[in-house]
DNA sequence: ATGATTAATAAGTAATACTTACTATATGGC
DNA sequence: GCCATATAGTAAGTATTACTTATTAATCAT
């Protein structure tokens, strides 16, 4: 009844898509054996889009904090799809770089995450994907306060 | 780089704006000393959105399981903004409504919700925003087989 | 040279949400 | 009416995501 109480609004909507495609993604992870949490998959990706970097850098693109990414690392390191190497210009820090065994494991998520967009999509025309992809990178931005 | 691995998907853009929006709700919720989790408020919008009904219907209508309610209706129990009902018609079954105290913590989550809300829209036009949410109602309808 | 800052991490915690197993009650078939 | 089956709620346990605080080691600025 009351529209005051509207749980169709947009950060509903958010919240709601965010569990439905992380179960999803979980589900589908799970199925196909790779091994690894969407967390995990997700700090794969970003790895694999920047290359050999810094572990504080890494978590500064990925929105979270140092010591959030350095646990997903060592779960990753564990498993033997990431490698913690010395930076030469600082003996503090550490560059990440992806093992070639990561390279399997990458094309699987990348797979299960096309699989997930392509249920999220549906039926949806070219035109409207496009721009709802470029409206929520808007609002990000408006939360971010960069792009 | 390597556009295949692009951490601006849809699935990421969901995933990075319901992490800002419930840091940012928590954050707000803190400031303001209202002393429920995002969760939980999620949970009293969507039973003063209902009305009285039973806690099985409830978590049905916020796509969650029986148990995962069972433990937010717990905590806002303990609090006092709900109140656990026999069902007459069946007594296994338990109906929920909210107390009056109820209301002066709704009034504060939807003045809170709506200032994130604000946020996330920044100057974006009426209808990008509309069309916004229209796109990820469809989405959410693709996910749940439902509306 | 030293005082402040930074990179990584150990330790602890909180929120979100699940599964499995159990109890009590309800319902449908005979 | 009786019993097998199903349902409502919950106790217990677990996993994921992500935080804060404190510590150590190294770097940077004055």
């Amino acid at each position: 009844m009351s529209l005051r109480f509207d749980p169709d609004t947009f950060g509903f909507l958010v919240t709601d898509l965010a569990r439905l495609i992380r179960a999803d993604m979980d589900r589908r992870i799970e199925a196909a054996g790779i091994g690894v949490t969407p967390g995990e998959a997700r700090t794969l990706i970003y790895a694999a889009r920047y290359g050999v970097l810094r572990q504080n850098v890494l978590a500064e693109r990925m929105g979270l904090e140092a010591m959030t990414v350095s646990v997903y690392l060592d779960r990753l390191e564990e498993r033997g799809l990431v490698k913690r190497m010395p930076d030469p210009a600082d003996r503090r820090a550490k560059l990440i770089r992806l093992t070639r065994k990561a390279d399997a494991v990458l094309e699987a998520i990348l797979r299960i995450a096309g699989e997930v967009r392509a249920r999220a999509r549906g039926e949806m025309d070219e035109e409207s994907w496009a721009r709802l992809r470029d409206l929520l990178k808007q609002v990000r931005g408006n939360f971010t306060g960069g792009a």
